[in-house]
DNA sequence: CTATACATGTAAAGGGTTACATGATTAA
DNA sequence: TTAATCATGTAACCCTTTACATGTATAG
């Protein structure tokens, strides 16, 4: 149950469509959660439904034409209760490591080549991110707690990254050249 | 589509029932897919109705009785098949670091907490499979690709849960005591 | 004989993915 | 006026999760 509630955090941010908000999830919020404008539509009709959102009013509503939404009172009190939820971290999936154990029983064909391919796209990633790093938290840091929290939320995706380029150099290098 | 695959993989490596798959889910396996007994039973039928495995004659099939199935060649092709195949990274799902974001948003509330209760889970993740490394692949190493490939996936968790442990230590510092 | 653990399963609900449909706006 | 792009939406399918149902074997 965790879209809704980037919605929430997305929309505070700042109010904006559906499309918007799909093109802040495959940038800024695609690091820790992805969702398609499929999803995004259905979860702004609940939301709204719900009381935690509303449109801005529009002189006629009509398909095909923008609509911008904004988060009311009860929307910022569901996502502050959610906040101070606990909830236990779920498990990796990571097709790439079932990939490796089942070639350890039917044999490794084409692995380094994945092993290489998946190693240019996190590094590729990893870039985007320290980008993002240098432009968004420049060296004199602030020191506001909300400033450090986001920061920290990007560290977060960042040291993904660097993880799986690690764990991969490693893996090429252990395998060797075929 | 990985399920199927990872139960194929299970099987090869030892022909179990639906049980002992959940078992092994629970551990070995699961440190890069999960499953409940639900899923897997249900994979297990679809599985056999393809003719990928098969269930072990049994005198009289029962329900509540256990099943034990096994490989059968059209399922290791299966298996080759896929390990084969290519796919991209899927973005990672962490919804903590979507409450951290939320929290910059709406207040920090109750999140120091829940930070240090996932390092003790992620810290004490890391031990257990240190704890198996110890055990499965001790100092003098066999040279053989299956067991290289093998400690090559449990390093994989080692470092992921490593990169937690990492990155909350650092998170609680930077936060500060309240 | 009863409680507990073992073992297999069914059902329903929710979330995510993919394919498709449709209208509005803008540039060539 | 036509093509491309922006924008919103529907439908179907698959996977995962949660709750529940049922039967077998075993220990006290």
């Amino acid at each position: 149950m965790s879209l809704p509630h980037a919605i929430l955090t997305a929309l505070l941010e700042k109010p904006s469509s559906g499309l918007e908000l799909t093109r802040r999830f495959d940038k800024s919020i695609g690091y820790f959660w992805s969702a398609t404008h499929q999803q995004i539509y259905r979860e702004l009709g609940k939301l709204e439904q719900a009381g935690h959102i509303r449109a801005l009013p529009a002189p006629v509503p009509v398909r095909g034409q923008r609509k911008e939404y904004e988060v009311l009172p009860a929307g910022r009190e569901e996502l502050g209760t959610w906040v101070a939820r606990s909830e236990d971290p779920k498990p990796m999936r990571a097709a790439l490591l079932l990939r490796m154990r089942a070639a350890a029983v039917v044999g490794a064909t084409g692995l380094r080549a994945e092993l290489t391919r998946h190693l240019a796209l996190h590094q590729e990633q990893l870039d985007e991110y320290l980008t993002i790093e240098t432009r968004d938290f420049p060296p004199p840091r602030r020191h506001t707690e909300p400033d450090r929290l986001r920061h920290l939320v990007l560290r977060g995706g960042i040291d993904m990254e660097r993880f799986w380029v690690q764990w991969l150099t490693d893996a090429l290098t252990e395998l060797g050249p075929e």
